[in-house]
DNA sequence: AGCGAAATTGTTAGCGATAACACTATCCGC
DNA sequence: GCGGATAGTGTTATCGCTAACAATTTCGCT
C-alpha cells in the first residue's frame, strides 16, 4: 500500500479512501491512485482491513456435508443469491448436526468476523446450539425450529404435504398412505401434519404412519409392506427418493403404479421425471428461500438488530403420471 | 489477549506461546494460562495472527455450485477428510467454470492467504486460469486436466468405463452402446476412452458416439434412439442418472432391461440400487480420492514447493441386475 | 561457591489496513 | 479583504497478534 501511495505520490489514506469509495477525493487524484494499483498490481490485505474495522464482507453459512438434495439445493442456490449482494459466502461444513459440531462451526465462523450466519438447521439439535449465541450477531436458520424465535425462512411443507395429499384425494382415493421422513427433522414433521390435516378436512381415515430415513433403501423397505396391502392404493412419499424406493418395491410386487397404486413425491429432484412412471411431486422454490434468506440477513446487518422475522415460501405441485383414480 | 496475560499473571507473549503450542513454557504456566483463557472465554483474533503470520490454517476449495452428484460428493468427502488435519477448509463456489469465473474464485482465495487450493475442475476452462497463479501457492486440482503438468488426483475414468464394457461384453453382447457426458468434461474423456479401448481389446465393432449431457433428460433422449434400434442390446451410460432416462425410454417402448437390453451406469448414487431394474454401476471411491487429494496438498505445504504429483483411484463394478446374456 | 548453558519469561517492533484528527487550500458572502 | 464553511490531503494511533531479541531464572558441574 505504501509502495502505491509512493507511486501515485499521495499518502496511504488517501489510497485507502480510494479503496472504499470515500467521496472527499479530488477525480484527478483518484485516477492516479488507480492507476497506481493496476500497475502494481496491488490487492489490499483482508486480514489487516478485519482486524481493524472488525468486520468481514462474509457471510456465513453452516450445512450438514452430505448429499441430501434438499438441503443441498438451499446451499446452491443461497450462493447464487449471494452473487450480487458484495458479500462473499463462507461454508463450514459440518459432519453432523448435533450440538457440539454446530457450535464449533459457528465460533470458526465468529472467529472469522462474518457479517452474518445462515444455518440450514432441520433438525432440533442445530437449533439448541443457537441459544449460546451473542444476540447481536446477524442470523438466519433455513428450515429451522418454528418454534424457536429466531430469524428463519423455510419451505412451506405444511401445504406442499397438503396439496399431495388432496391430489390424491381428489383422483378418487378413499384416502392416502405416508411415507414419512426421519422424525427429528422438522421438514418431516410438517409434511406429516399437512398430511394428516388434508385427511381431516376431507374426513377420509387417517391410516397408520410409516416412517423411513430420506433414502430410497428404506423407501423401498416401506414399499414392501404398503405392496402387501390390498387396500393401499395412494402413497405420499416424504421425499422423491422414498417414492422412488417405493416405486420399485411395488413394481417388484406386480402392483402397477399408476393403475393399481398412485403415489406422489416431494422435491422434485430433476430426475423425477424419468422414474418408472415419471413421478408426481412438490417443487419447493429453492430460489426462493435463498433470496428471501439473503434478504432477511441483509437487513439485520443494516439495522443491526435482529427481530425474529419469518417467511415461507410456498412450494408447487408438478403433475406427472404417478397419480390416477383408484382402480385404474 | 491482555486480560488473559493479566489474569494469569504473565505477559502476552506468553499466552501467545502457549496458544501456538511452543516448548518452552513451564507445565505450571501453561495450565494457569489455559485456565485464565478458560475463564475469559478468550478466543483468539484471526485477522490478527494472520495479518503478522501471512498464514492462514485454511485450504480454499473451488468448486461449480451445481447438485451434480461426482463433484458434489467429492466436495462432501473432501470436508470430511480434512476433519483431523487442523485446516478448515473455505469453499468458493464459482457460477461456472469458466475461466474468468475460475479466476476471480481463485483471487479471493489468495486474499483469504489460504494455505493452499484445491479446485474441482473437470473442464478444459478450468484449468485454464491456474496458468496465471503463483507457483509458490500449493494446488491440487481434482478431476483436472491429465495434460498439465499440474499435481492432480483423478478417479481412473478410463479403467471405470474399461470394466463396465466388459462386464457387458462378458455377458455374451456382441457390442456396447455408449452414451457419453459432455465433451468438454475429462471425466467423459475418460470414460469413452476406457470404452473404446475395452470393444477394440476385444475385437468388438465400435458403434457411433451417442452424447448427451449427464441429466437424465437428455438420456431419455438418447434412449428413445436407442430403443428404436433392434440391434442395441447393452449400452453403458456415461453416469446414473443417463442411465435412468435410458432405462425409462426403454421401459416406454416395451424393450425390457435386461431382456432385451442390458444398461450400465457409472457413479453408483444412493438411488440406483432401486431403479426399475437395480442397475449396475460403476462406484468411484471419493473419500479416497479426497484422502488422496489431502495428502498431495498438504505434502506440498510442508516442502513448501508444487511438483506435480499424480495419483490415480480405481473404481470399482457394483454388479446388480441390469446386465444379463443378449436375448434374456 | 561460582560460572556458563539451558530453560523460561518479558519487551519491543512491526504486520497492513482504517479512524480520528490536524492541516491546507479554496471559495462563499458580506 | 476577512471570518468561516468546505473540500482535499497528510499524520498519528491503533486493531490483536507473533518474531526477534533481551532479560531473568534455573540448573549442572567443577
Amino acid at each position: 500500500m505504501t509502495d502505491v501511495a509512493r507511486l501515485a505520490g499521495v499518502s496511504h489514506q488517501t489510497v485507502s479512501r480510494v479503496l472504499n469509495g470515500h467521496p472527499n477525493v479530488r477525480e484527478q487524484t483518484r485516477l492516479r491512485v488507480r492507476a497506481a494499483i493496476a500497475e502494481l498490481g496491488y490487492r489490499p490485505n483482508r486480514a489487516a482491513r478485519i482486524l481493524v474495522t472488525g468486520k468481514s464482507q462474509v457471510i456465513g453459512v453452516i450445512a450438514q456435508s452430505s448429499t441430501l438434495y434438499g438441503p443441498m439445493s438451499m446451499l446452491s442456490a443461497f450462493e447464487q443469491a449471494t452473487g450480487a449482494s458484495g458479500f462473499a459466502v463462507s461454508v463450514g461444513s459440518v459432519r453432523s448436526l448435533d450440538r457440539r459440531s454446530v457450535a464449533e462451526a459457528v465460533e470458526r465462523h465468529l472467529d472469522q468476523r462474518v457479517a452474518g450466519i445462515v444455518i440450514i438447521a432441520p433438525v432440533v439439535s442445530a437449533n439448541e446450539a443457537l441459544d449460546d449465541l451473542p444476540v447481536d450477531i446477524p442470523l438466519v436458520t433455513i428450515d429451522g425450529d418454528p418454534e424457536r424465535s429466531i430469524p428463519l425462512v423455510t419451505v412451506d411443507q405444511e401445504a406442499g404435504a397438503r396439496d399431495a395429499t388432496r391430489c390424491l384425494l381428489e383422483a378418487g382415493h378413499r384416502t392416502v398412505w405416508h411415507v414419512s421422513g426421519p422424525s427429528d427433522w422438522f421438514d418431516s414433521a410438517g409434511r406429516v401434519r399437512g398430511w394428516r390435516r388434508a385427511l381431516e378436512e376431507a374426513g377420509a381415515e387417517v391410516p397408520p404412519l410409516v416412517s423411513a430415513d430420506w433414502t430410497a433403501a428404506s423407501g423401498y423397505q416401506a414399499g414392501q409392506m404398503l405392496a402387501r396391502m390390498a387396500e393401499v392404493t395412494a402413497v405420499f412419499a416424504a421425499n422423491d427418493h422414498i417414492a422412488l424406493g417405493i416405486l420399485r418395491a411395488l413394481s417388484e410386487r406386480g402392483r402397477r403404479v399408476p393403475d393399481d397404486v398412485s403415489v406422489v413425491g416431494f422435491d422434485d429432484v430433476p430426475e423425477a421425471g424419468y422414474f418408472i412412471p415419471p413421478l408426481t411431486t412438490i417443487r419447493p422454490d429453492f430460489n426462493a428461500v435463498a433470496t428471501a434468506s439473503l434478504s432477511v440477513l441483509l437487513r439485520q446487518i443494516d439495522q443491526g438488530e435482529r427481530g425474529c422475522e419469518r417467511r415461507t415460501i410456498a412450494p408447487e405441485l408438478v403433475a406427472r403420471k404417478s397419480v390416477a383414480p383408484p382402480g385404474g
